[in-house]
DNA sequence: TATGAATGAGATTTCATTCAT
DNA sequence: AATGAATGAAATCTCATTCAT
């Protein structure tokens, strides 16, 4: 569909050049169609990408989600590991929107910003209460305050690894995403020597 | 200056709009000149901003440094910890600078980018070797691999904290100092037996 | 139809004020339209005066084979002062386009030189040829190479009379013009003492 | 002397770009100054201009003079042929200042029209005085009126020659000098019984 | 649904010129 | 005699947008 296809060139055109870089001329062009018709599917350039943001947070959420849903009946060391390996892949898999995600974060559009600090809000609820849960079901004598200190170490370390995937290079990459798989196996089980 | 106000505008611009946004119209004004006046300083807006990026990279460069010189006497985990709050304080104090250290590095613009890349891989390598010595220093029992290791991990550290000081306000952003150095508290073995 | 008229604009403004003098505002303002709209149609300045100068050009070419076809059954001697009356009667009532014309051919951007060098070709070869064929015509016993010269003679005074069509004002270059012919006239009959 | 200097990279600028594309900023690089020193030199870029135009013109005029005054006791057929010649030899040595000349000639700015034009007579009377008396003196049996025609066929010729410089490479355009010469020969009756 | 044609606003850049030094 | 610094004006070109078709 047209309207869609206009969505993901501005996806890939803010990727590359930016709010004020992704022109309606460079978003039709990438459609095969003129800056004109753009027109008839939104009113103007603000609303398109009101419309691209929206898609791209929600894009980013429901990934997430399936990721931690495909994983959540493993021993939680797993699912901290596939969460972060499954973070990697899909921005590695989906740069475009990566990309117009960082920026999106860094300098958002002041069109955006609440839209985007609700859904901030909204995710990071939802990470720490689901991780929340699963420490829980795994480690039950941890008290509550230690689980919520180790989901925000997760995120931390997500954090971090979520900022390499623009400095590092695959192999790189991977050497950290072990560091921080064993900071996380170090944090649940104390048998740092058995390393 | 003239011409070094000029860079500084250049940035701030640069921070607020990123390069499509930041207009030769913008720059002038906060410097208090006219448009043309640039073209006397800087052949063109490439040239300006290719000018403003290397300032950046090498004032981000030298800060830490002198971070690092001012510290490097303590012990290791005060290090790591006046490290990570020196960056975050630095960055808290220099929003613009940072947006637009941020903005370059996620999307540089396409001059810039073998430079950035260059500077990149000399800043790591002088983190990791400064580290590393420092490491060694107060804990010379641990080999060298596992001190290539922890340096590692405190990166890993550090990216995810510097990443965090665009999402969170400054009580979440303490929260998640702290978890940092208890991270690293642990694995320089403090209060884990272990060890 | 705009482009058309964009065209014609663009080669009276390049008639009096040469390339750079010829700016995209007074041809815009000479046609009734805004600036901006010229891109709709052509890229930029270089490209439509690249259009301008092939059309130039070919209407020149055209113009001189009608002369030509018009008179080609006449004997020659009335062929060489028809092509005289009719080139400088054609740029007397085109002066933007010959004036366009002689500043091309004397300093042609770089752009449109080989355009230029072929199309000359083209004319020459053509216009030799043509004449060339009517002399045999007409003066059976001439040798080639007679007619060769000949024809050359005859370029050279129609290039003469061109350039002074700049140079002397009407009843001046009627004086020139009886010259030419009288010239011809006389290689062509050796009736010299006869006028 | 700078001042000079200042002159002739107007020239040879006009030559390459006319009026407005000669810019005081390519004249003072051609020079090795900043474009303001020139003001210092002439009031602003027509003062320039028009004394750059009256040097160009002088010194082809001068040239004329020269070569005349070389050739003036040959018989009159040789010094036809050695002005056509020294003309052609002449700009051939100096096409900076021969574009700027025809730049000059076809397009002149409005500033310096009346200049040019009264130029142009004083030089087109000597020329034709001089000739004039030259035939006299080698055909005393011509009449006024034929020694006036002959005069202005040859000037004619000249300026089929001259125009013939920018579209002719050397070897054709020493093809159409003969036939220049060979036409002033069959006029004198060189080799024609008829006269 | 889509486009051709047009435009006002504004961006980048150039240019002639000025003036204090 | 020459220049550094600055500017108003204008040139080229881009961009978001409109509107009739």
């Amino acid at each position: 569909m047209t309207k869609d296809k206009i969505l993901e060139a501005a996806i890939h055109q803010y990727s590359l050049h930016n709010y004020h870089g992704a022109t309606m001329q460079k978003i039709a062009k990438e459609v095969g169609i003129k800056p004109a018709s753009i027109y008839f599917f939104y009113k103007n350039k603000e609303s398109l990408f009101v419309a691209a943001f929206q898609k791209l947070l929600e894009d980013h959420f429901k990934r997430m989600q399936s990721i931690l849903e495909e994983v959540h009946e493993k021993p939680i060391l797993d699912i901290f590991a596939t969460l972060i390996k499954g973070t990697v892949e899909y921005h590695k898999n989906n740069m475009n929107e990566t990309n117009a995600y960082i920026s999106l974060v860094t300098s958002p559009p002041a069109e955006i910003k609440k839209f985007l600090h609700d859904h901030m809000n909204k995710f990071d609820k939802w990470m720490i209460d689901s991780l929340h849960h699963l420490i829980k079901r795994d480690h039950p004598k941890i008290s509550d305050e230690e689980a919520v200190n180790l989901t925000r170490k997760f995120i931390l370390l997500l954090d971090g690894i979520f900022w390499e995937i623009n400095l590092y290079d695959d192999d790189e990459l991977s050497v950290q995403i072990e560091q921080a798989v064993h900071i996380l196996e170090v944090l649940l089980g104390g048998n740092y020597n058995a390393k």
